[in-house]
DNA sequence: AGTGAAAAACAATGGCG
DNA sequence: CGCCATTGTTTTTCACT
């Protein structure tokens, strides 16, 4: 386990999670630094796995997902197989962008992005609903997202 | 103005959300399509907005931050004042990922991430509650995070 | 719209202060 | 540990089908 970052090492996190299509030169200039020592950084960090993937970050309602809803689930039996089934479901369904279990009286919290209110129903009506595992279902739909960058506080 | 996307285009978009480090070579190979071209549509896709941007994703534990919350915020007086000075001071805090606002009993829900519980009490006690805007707050820690990969489905 | 090859930009590596 | 110079990859552009 690779302890400490030093103060350049938060910095190049900091830059790349927001524009990882910057070159080294660029981040290297941003922060003091050459691109030699970037690209080596860089790789450090990928190899530790503090870097853990590189994606593109596409707009949702330009690809015609124009609801996104949390959708809060109860388990009815919490048998051990009956929520291995239930996480089973949600970590392969496409449509949930994140799932965690919860404190409180919510079992599962789910992020879901859909096409319209049609397809979130068929979610919640054809795949959560008739799950053995689950007792009730209990979805929000966001009418306005006002911040969705996921990115983390360094 | 962003027409449509053909085959082609839709997988190009489905690998780079996934995984934007591969080269416009070996994403050709992939789809059967030459690395010009892949250059070629990439850059209109990135014009389009439809690409918004490319980043790192990192490792929350491995950078110290151990807690993810959802935090249910309910406002009180619903002046049009009170409610935007609550957003501007949600979409300018750093450990706020996310933030909509959501149909049901709570108007806006937030994605919170810290280091630990302390801090998630500081944010709760010490920003969101005395803000003028604030009635009451609700949070829900994250036990276990199933799935947090925010693809969208395509 | 598609390809392939040349040119330009970039990342990675080895040597040196 | 840091920077500079060289090498190998990758992206981009251009000529052409």
């Amino acid at each position: 386990m690779s302890g400490a970052f030093d103060g350049f090492d938060l910095k190049i996190l900091r830059v790349l999670q927001e524009n990882a299509a910057l070159t080294n030169q660029e981040i290297g200039e941003k922060i003091g630094l050459s691109a030699s020592q970037l690209s080596r950084r860089r790789q450090k960090l990928e190899q530790d796995g503090v870097i853990r993937r590189y994606r593109a970050s596409l707009d949702p309602d330009a690809l015609g997902l124009g609801v996104t809803a949390y959708v809060g689930v109860t388990l009815g039996a919490h048998s051990r197989e009956n929520a291995r089934r239930f996480r089973e479901m949600v970590t392969t369904m496409p449509e949930v962008q994140e799932a965690h279990t919860l404190t409180g009286d919510v079992d599962y919290m789910l992020k879901v992005v859909v096409k319209d209110l049609k397809a979130l129903g068929r979610i919640i009506n054809d795949e959560l609903l008739p799950h053995d595992a689950v007792q009730n279902v209990r979805s929000s739909i966001a009418m306005e997202t006002l911040k969705d960058d996921n990115l983390l506080p360094l």
